[in-house]
DNA sequence: ACGCTACCATAACTTAAATCAGTTACAGGC
DNA sequence: GCCTGTAACTGATTTAAGTTATGGTAGCGT
């Protein structure tokens, strides 16, 4: 079904009112200029001028920032299908940096051909402020995550989500998802230190709500750890 | 320069490539169906169907989200010139609730006038696109606020950011801006209790880095106070 | 003039999470 | 086999922020 070659248009077509037509013109565009990075390096970094929006293919790419006190905080988990820099295409320079967590295959889309895509065609257009909504939703979500909720509500909300985010795009395997975040990430994704992510971890672990091995992630008890989360998937508007 | 009747357009003009009639445009349809609603009254709540999209004319407006534990996050502040629940416009129902902190004279703009906007104009579209990048930017600079920066150095970084929003606008007197957030307002903005707020505004006012009376806030020493709360203004696009 | 409410201020005390300072386990390279 | 690095784990201690509770004050209606 959603084989590499076209996450990117299944997951924008996800809006409901892009055409097969539009979806082919998308995956044609996304499989010109594909790229493969290892992990643990930089896409891109804050300042950047970015010349082209990235489209991730394969793999995890994790969008941060460094404060000048040199705090990190991960402000989303880009996975496979989604677009990233599409801002520095319509806003001068980058305000965040993209880092891999695992390899990644990836697109470059350039200007041109991405000016291309949606000239005389609104639909395009319109789907690509569909997701920049759907992202400023999951941003509100983390921005509430982060201000609200105790260490291990803000972990479990963090599984639920990125479950239910791959889930959406046929990458969950039943309760079960890659997940290659380490502690410390998980800590920075969630703005806690890596000791007290090992520490809320363990308890989970203990409650049988989650397993988390050789960067596998399985949800035993999906349904209690929602509720621990406050895990409401309406915002994800998948 | 800066009139009631087009800040609206102002601020979405500020993208920079729309033109006199769009900007025209704009705010006809602005201008149309006008209301009024007092101070600390909820616009829409999360779960409803919007079926117009909103436009804060005059005052402010707080975005937040209420956690099934009680706790509330306010997510953003919609300043006069800001859209909002453009959302439930292109997505089914609202995933946060919008209230009043002052007064409120705004915009509804239904459906199908919203539709004719960018029928056939595809500039107003991508200004729409450009907008809602600009507050997924914000909103991601929240998230790190929230989730790295100390109680007084987040604070800090709500009074800077508010600041630069208003001045962009033509809405700042200098260092001084409106500023109608009580400190309980404050304390949900940036994930802290509002006792704790009152400590940090203490010693910033100690400090001589901010005054806050009346509703009025005035930051005497803008450059130590952006330092503080390391403040760069950079994702604001402005 | 009275009480009511909203907001700001404060003190005493508790708790969640950070910090510091490690240990253990394991995988890859040489 | 050993070295190296990364990730997971632990315990002692400190600190930032939360909690509870209460006092003060300004504005408002009656």
């Amino acid at each position: 079904m959603n084989t590499i070659s076209d996450v990117f248009s299944f997951n924008l077509a996800r809006c409901g009112f892009l055409t097969t037509e539009d979806r082919i013109s998308l995956d044609e565009a996304a499989n010109k200029n594909v790229s493969n990075v290892r992990a643990r390096s930089d896409l891109m970094c804050e300042g950047d001028r970015a010349q082209t929006v990235k489209v991730v293919l394969d793999g995890w790419v994790a969008a941060y920032k460094q404060l000048s006190d040199g705090h990190r905080q991960i402000l989303a988990l880009l996975l496979p299908g989604d677009m990233c820099a599409a801002n520095a295409f319509v806003v001068e320079r980058m305000d965040y940096s993209l880092g891999t967590l695992t390899p990644v295959r990836y697109a470059e889309i350039r200007r041109e051909d991405f000016e291309e895509l949606f000239e005389n065609n609104s639909r395009i257009l319109r789907a690509f402020w569909w997701k920049e909504m759907v992202t400023a939703s999951i941003q509100r979500e983390w921005t509430a995550n982060v201000g609200q909720r105790l260490a291990t509500a803000r972990i479990a909300h963090l599984f639920c989500e990125t479950h239910a985010r791959l889930d959406c795009r046929n990458l969950a395997r039943g309760n079960a998802i890659d997940f290659p975040l380490t502690q410390s990430d998980i800590g920075e994704a969630t703005g806690l230190t890596a000791v007290h992510v090992n520490r809320c971890m363990q308890s989970l672990r203990a409650e049988k709500l989650v397993e988390l091995r050789n960067r596998e992630l399985i949800l035993p008890n999906p349904e209690r750890l929602r509720k621990i989360a406050m895990f409401d998937p309406a915002y994800l508007h998948a």
